[in-house]
DNA sequence: CCAAAAGTGTTTCACGTACACCCATGC
DNA sequence: GCATGGGTGTACGTGAAACACTTTTGG
């Protein structure tokens, strides 16, 4: 049996919830477990749980990404804490809501690791959601739109070695607007943040495209001296 | 006596924490209070204090801006919520910060209508502030300056009616840089969310200076059309 | 040899930037 | 009439946008 923890006045319960984003050939992805607990059991939610009261917010949000879907070591940044009195039908629980990148050729597209049952849906096709959690993905997906123009965080969603392709198919899904191919190159070229490399892709049905990496120390580099990344 | 409150679980203490920025003619500030109680007696401090459990967030923070300095109806945005664990040595207290922008021009720039003292204190030249406040200020600081650029932020520093010269101004301390302004006053007003009024500034001691009104309805209107804002 | 995507330059136009003088008003 | 800030236009350069063909490779 647990200890009792006892207070003056009534308190919320803390919880954190991750909106995991990810990018395969077709769609930008998000991933959802299924609740097998009331409330909304059955329904689809964002990944979460409560934040233990000796660990900080990002540490839970990493370790509830981890047990509930098995990934781990990926871009996490705080998006959001949402409060509103009776988002939780049980009791006022505030969350503070999470986004990560996750490069999707890496990760089993199929789904996680764990018992629970995950899986990645298209962003634009996602089963109504337990909670507010409609509402979090929204704001998420709000925030990547905006922020991967002017923030090198798109990379976060390919492999280490990605083509052209790859990349301008990546803002071409976040932004969901066409962009002109020769224009494209030239621009993100001439800002000198991805090395070159001497490789091509591989099994492809057609010419091989070269591969890049993004040069993150040079971008600290440059960020420092006043540059602006900007798509 | 107050009741008692038991979980199964121990529970962080919620609180928020508001950034309060205004504007005079020398500085951008921020407004603080002096706590009267320990943990950090004597400190100055950004006003804020504890969620109530029925009590969504946003409201909370506009309580206590208005319980610890009178300030009410104003611009409040979240900024980000610290958590921390060892945050306050008392126990585990997560906040959610919020910041506020006032026009400095109304209120009184002296101090707040409250019993604690509360005064504005130029950005550059702050205290050293109790727990980790210096952090979310400068946190807020920063979201400020980025986010000035890109939304239409600023008007809410200034009074209803407004000269483009303090608009400049304003521009100018808050993205710490001289703006040229001829320039200035071009891009400005082709964007045409500037009112122009018949009507002139008071009690100078040379040419007054037009006044001029942001027009929120059409910018509301302009946006949903793609327009995007940003000096 | 055909299909598929890789890779490559130039022109045009809009916008950012630099810059200096006359005007209106209060004292 | 003088001091103070208000108000105005143009020239130049940079960067965004539009646009089509040749090359390479696998099958």
């Amino acid at each position: 049996m647990k200890r009792k923890h006892t207070y003056k006045f009534p308190r919320a319960a803390l919880t954190v919830d991750c909106v995991v984003f990810g990018l395969d050939a077709e769609d930008l992805k998000v991933l959802l477990i299924q609740r097998d607990i009331p409330p909304f059991e059955g329904r689809w939610a964002l990944p979460g749980g409560f934040v233990r009261v000796d660990e900080k917010l990002e540490d839970a949000a990493m370790r509830e990404l981890s047990e509930e879907t098995g990934i781990r070591d990926v871009f996490l940044e705080q998006l959001y804490t949402f409060g509103a009195v009776d988002r939780d039908p049980r009791e006022r629980v505030v969350t503070v809501a999470y986004y990560a990148l996750v490069n999707l050729q890496g990760h089993d597209v199929a789904g996680a690791t764990d018992a629970r049952s995950a899986a990645w849906f298209a962003l634009d096709d996602t089963p109504p959601l337990a909670f507010d959690h409609d509402q979090i993905l929204k704001t998420a997906h709000d925030r990547l739109r905006g922020k991967v123009r002017y923030q090198p965080i798109g990379f976060e969603l390919l492999p280490e070695k990605f083509t052209l392709r790859q990349l301008q198919n990546l803002y071409e899904k976040v932004l969901d607007r066409p962009l002109d191919k020769r224009n494209f190159r030239k621009k993100i070229l001439g800002m000198g943040l991805l090395e070159e490399l001497d490789e091509v892709e591989h099994d492809v049905a057609h010419r091989a495209a070269r591969l890049y990496r993004f040069d993150r120390k040079k971008y600290e580099r440059l960020t420092k001296q006043g540059f602006n990344f900007e798509i």
